[in-house]
DNA sequence: TTTTGTGAAAGTTTTCACAGCG
DNA sequence: CGCTGTGAAAACTTTCACAAAA
């Protein structure tokens, strides 16, 4: 529809390419081509070429890229120019394990709260956090200007977890658990279902003769 | 290629066909429909026709599809009628996470081995599991029969980790590190990267005005 | 009648190949 | 000359729409 709009397909590798403009620029790289980016990424040159264009002209011809300006333009366009406040609702090992995991805040995002049913974990400190209880979802989130929620619970009580979140005027939405969550069409839903991608591993071990 | 090569798009949502069949199975439902189905998981009835024609004509015109028989068929593609044996490396505490998620346990995967580096933590016990060093995988791996790895480790090991776990003949590789890797072709490899997917929904914040 | 299975159409993504620019 | 930017082709995926079967 949009000419100028980027495909999604693309939008899912800007991280990527961030990721591998920033591990070059660590390197001491000040400027990449194509086929160096894609050697990186285990993608092709045409590909990276392609996609940098949608988002404009950003080489130069017969040089390449620019790595501290194409780092700088793809991080303006993922709106990472400001860190990004994240909730965490349920704190068992996952919800845990995923506050305490510091590539997040290196990539600027920041759990700003976490939430759980457990009355034994409710009002328990975790590193600068309290976990206060669900309930409270609705006038924490918008407190502490959370924008993404991260669901971290069992399938049963995910979709109300979505729901309450929604509610507050939340707008993204990571899901963890093993259920498809439904939500308002404004609304952004990422999936990850470990299990799942075992079983995609398993589908290649039983074909892996063809 | 192929005529009869199930699409890459379809593989991947195999997994998620099974977990809804098995809320159905669970509600006491004998047969559904393409469209019960497209709702449970977000889809179209069209796309569910396609998905499971694939793997051949599965339902009944008119009825729609036996979901004992469906599961049964699907659970089979995906090569889950034994239980695959899967090894962790990097103990942190996401790899702790993920050998204690019980979602693994309950959709066929064993975790059969645990490997770090650090000395304060290998040989001491998890669950039912020591944790090893990183240097015995390639015995252990085989001994254990462990069929994937799951990569758990900081980006800068996480190559290491899957060269070895290659040359010890494994054919799978889960991938949590924020690091592309390298692996054979005839090996296959699913990367998960959470701050990826916050970084997807921060664009989605970003541009929602479009 | 209901719902599948499927060719064909439409839409999307990747790859090619080369003109264009530094 | 080298590498980008990009139309056009190829490949892949989704959606449509209807004949066919129970």
């Amino acid at each position: 529809m949009n000419p100028d709009a980027v495909p999604q397909t693309t939008i899912a590798r800007l991280p990527i390419y961030l990721r591998c403009l920033l591990q070059a620029q660590a390197a001491q790289m000040p400027v990449v081509n194509s086929g160096t980016i894609a050697k990186m990424m285990g993608s092709n040159p045409a590909q990276v070429r392609k996609d940098f264009s949608y988002l404009g002209e950003l080489g130069t011809r017969g040089i390449g890229y620019d790595v501290a300006s194409l780092i700088s333009h793809i991080s303006r366009r993922l709106g990472l120019t400001a860190t990004r406040r994240v909730a965490i609702v349920g704190f068992g090992r996952l919800g845990q394990a995923l506050q305490s995991y510091g590539g997040f805040h290196e990539r600027g995002f920041e759990v700003v709260a976490v939430f759980d049913t457990d009355p034994a974990k409710v009002g328990v400190g975790f590193g600068q956090l309290v976990v206060r209880h669900i309930d409270e979802m609705r006038t924490t989130l918008p407190e502490e200007g959370a924008e993404i929620v991260i669901i971290a619970t069992p399938a049963g009580v995910a979709q109300r977890m979505a729901d309450a979140a929604v509610a507050s005027g939340v707008k993204a939405i990571l899901n963890f658990a093993p259920i498809s969550i439904e939500v308002p069409e404004e609304v952004a839903v990422r999936h990850v279902e470990m299990a799942v991608e075992l079983q995609i591993l398993s589908f290649h071990l039983a074909n892996k003769a063809e």
